[in-house]
DNA sequence: CGAGTCGTTGAACGGAATCAATCGTCGTGG
DNA sequence: CCACGACGATTGATTCCGTTCAACGACTCG
């Protein structure tokens, strides 16, 4: 629903690429040729800041599309890694653009896609202006589980921690809190709200 | 630059809208029946936290537009206020989608708009991955000063607080930090870095 | 089998939040 | 017009929570 996919097929990709798990697709500061969109796996936007810590700002998923807002960009703004294997097609710049030119309902949908991002980054900046971690950690299951209050998580712990801001050891040890006061349940990859 | 106005004006708004100074021109979860732009005055768009703290996502300035992630949602996710007396000029969001469908540069250079915006949002995020804040100001500066170092603030210290992630008190005392050491001086309202 | 990484827990430290108090300024209303 | 309240700017003292460092078991992959 939130894939730019169906509404992108007209054009052609120029190419298919292979990332294995691991490998970049591209780095910050590359020069920013064109657009992506996942086929297969899933690859993370993320960034390295000064002291060290990393940023993630997105994983695509199947039929997602990444880099999009370096289409009026010379160059990329972060790191594309793929956690899996992983396949893409390219899209180069001039191609989309001209396509987005004369298709004025993809153009909508690029629009739509957009705003949705903006959304989701507002959240992400509005969790971390919450200062306690238990209660970052909490609200974020809340926003991301179903109304089941379930939330799967294709990620590791560490990732999870990295989106929250705070360290792997900071997130264990609040997930062991929530669970021991039965506000959440951990099963396999999954953790459960108790409400 | 990075104003729509230019390649908004087919279009005319619906209203002008007064917004005195501390009043909201809408709140957050209100009906998002339109969009904004700034003809006058500044506006804020912020979130309140469920632990009482605020974000702050944007100061939207002269010829800025305001709320246009909200044209494909049903109501507005933040609070818009101004900070000073403000003028706004308002379109109704059919009229927009209309116009933005009639014509494909006005959609181009939306997409535009809302990729800046992205990068903006990504930006802050990476600054609150920054542990200290004392590093998370500087490059917060650094970031945001023109080529001579000079960084200009419309808003108040209290704001700029916010925005970075951090208390004000903690603010000032980074602030006076950075100046004992020499790496920042502090104006009436700018701050120069020295490098 | 060993290297590497994730998941997990413990102990200690440090830095930012919190609480508190003061000063200056600005606007407002009696 | 001045007193008062509100709020921004600033600094001090204390507390607390998350980071950091460290260690270990489990698991995977080459």
């Amino acid at each position: 629903m939130n894939t730019i996919k169906e509404y992108f097929n007209l054009i052609k990709p120029n190419k298919v690429i292979n990332v294995s798990q691991g490998d970049y697709l591209f780095n910050q500061n590359d020069a920013a040729i064109g657009v992506y969109i996942v086929q297969q796996g899933c690859i993370k936007l993320l960034r390295d800041t000064i002291d060290g810590n990393t940023v993630i700002f997105y994983h695509a998923q199947l039929n997602e599309s990444l880099a999009e807002a370096s289409l009026y960009s010379d160059y990329y703004h972060c790191h594309a890694r793929a956690d899996v294997n992983s396949i893409v097609e390219f899209y180069d710049k001039e191609s989309v653009l001209k396509y987005l030119s004369l298709n004025i309902d993809s153009s909508l949908k690029f629009i739509e896609v957009l705003a949705k991002q903006i959304q989701r980054l507002r959240l992400l900046l509005e969790l971390r202006s919450i200062r306690s971690a238990r209660e970052r950690l909490f609200q974020y299951l809340k926003l991301m589980s179903d109304d089941k209050g379930v939330f799967l998580f294709a990620s590791t712990y560490k990732d999870l921690a990295i989106t929250l801001g705070m360290t792997h050891e900071t997130l264990y040890r609040v997930l062991s809190q929530l669970e021991k006061d039965k506000v959440i349940m951990r099963e396999a990859n999954k953790i459960i709200l108790q409400i």
